[in-house]
DNA sequence: GAGTGGTCTAGACCACAAT
DNA sequence: TTGTGGTCTAGACCACTCG
């Protein structure tokens, strides 16, 4: 056994790391090696507890993140199984075009079409709660997935939250740039999916013929504190792109 | 103060309903009253827990399900926040249509097409998990808000799971079905969306133009134990429908 | 009856924010 | 320094499932 097997073995209870923490990495991967499979049911929350000399909340904070994630179900006076495995999950979590795409098996990349300062159409004021006058980034970009395009995004972020955000740090994600440089982070997003036919304009850049159909994502992200830090919307070709997502039923 | 307010203005600790849930309903009901604002802090969690007398894991359990929900946000060192408010989340919970629609202000309504029992296509039988031979019932509906076609759905449930179901079941949710006559949960459900032009048979049940667009969104539910319990295909006039959702960020 | 998850207690110490 | 949320303990009783 090497080294690298043995930080997921044993908890560290001098680490940083919560042991809620450690206990939910350590059950994943023992669920990755086949230690524990698909509708089987884990060790008790007190033997959990027993084996791993804390408490049996401690175990259950961690149970109850993994059941969260849909990795693990609760069944009441039985145990606690593993799920069946799950599909990504696009509208679940907030995630890069570039993990998104990774996630699918293709390779992304993309192209800067435009990099301006503005003051944005009426629509995008409102949206982002920017008072009149107030200057926006508005960057247009082709996203590609195996070097084909799969969407044209339109992303709109008012300039005063980052009043110097250069071209090239957008090969960062822009929750990284916050989170590193701005020292607040991003709370929710709110996101909307619609489709129609193509616009003549975004049919050249998405290079699809006449009719075709495009799914529109449009997502608004906030800070912890509530206000709008992006505006993004993004044509999807619907010949080549689906969303997915998994749905908990309310678990109390 | 009338009964009515009374209740949820006082804890029951010898109720059968968790004193977590009863703290939980209080403080959504002190929400929605205007009593804690969008963006102020509420009692900290100690307080809470000197108001009822209760321990303060237990006030904590309450708000963290508020806070998983988006109703309010922590802020480490600071305290508890009110959230502002939130649009529906068709794609957070499992809704029924009925209960989308209004939730859009919309009048439901729907009209069943077909009702029968079959040996499903291929592509049915590997969604439901079925053997080879198997049935199932294939239900047909037209879904209607405010009189106009909104969606064209297509339901397929094994006969097996529900040997005696009727037509006339389908006015209540299938999720309330399961639930009150088979003792047995759904535990999530996993949905995709695309889109694409409407097929001339889906063209006149959904009353749309040639060269229209449909979002096709397609839904399996599983129960606690992972059998698949209903594969659902709709199809969504793109012109009146749009899905939203919202997303945390993973929180820890 | 033995084992499970569900709920709850009454403390404790920590890191972080504001003053 | 005081107050906040974050983590953790070592118990407890409950309702439920299964043999």
């Amino acid at each position: 056994m090497n080294v690298t097997e043995v930080v997921i073995d044993v908890l560290n209870k001098a680490s940083h790391i919560p042991i809620y923490i450690q206990i939910e990495e350590m059950i994943k991967q023992q669920i990755a090696d086949g230690k524990y499979r698909q509708g089987e049911m884990i060790p008790s929350e007190r033997e959990f507890a027993e084996m791993y000399q804390v408490s049996r909340m401690t175990v259950r904070q961690a149970i109850t993140n993994l059941v969260g994630i849909g990795q693990l179900y609760r069944e009441k006076g039985k145990g606690t199984f593993v799920s069946t495995e799950k599909l990504e999950q696009s509208l679940n979590s907030l995630t890069s075009f570039t993990e998104d795409m990774l996630a699918r098996g293709l390779v992304p990349s993309s192209e800067v079409l435009s990099f301006d300062v503005l003051i944005p159409p009426k629509e995008i004021m409102k949206e982002l709660q920017l008072a009149e006058g107030e200057k926006v980034y508005l960057i247009t970009r082709i996203r590609n997935a195996d070097n084909i395009p799969m969407a044209l995004e339109r992303t709109y972020i008012p300039v005063e939250l980052f009043p110097n955000l250069k071209e090239q740090q957008l090969e960062q994600s822009l929750y990284q740039i916050i989170e590193q440089y701005y020292g607040t982070k991003i709370s929710h997003a709110d996101q909307h999916i619609e489709a129609r036919l193509v616009s003549n304009s975004d049919r050249k850049f998405l290079q699809l013929a006449e009719n075709s159909v495009v799914l529109v994502m449009q997502r608004k992200s906030y800070l912890l504190d509530q206000r709008p830090v992006e505006f993004v919307r993004s044509m999807y070709r619907a010949d080549r792109y689906k969303f997915h997502n998994r749905i908990e039923r309310r678990a109390l």
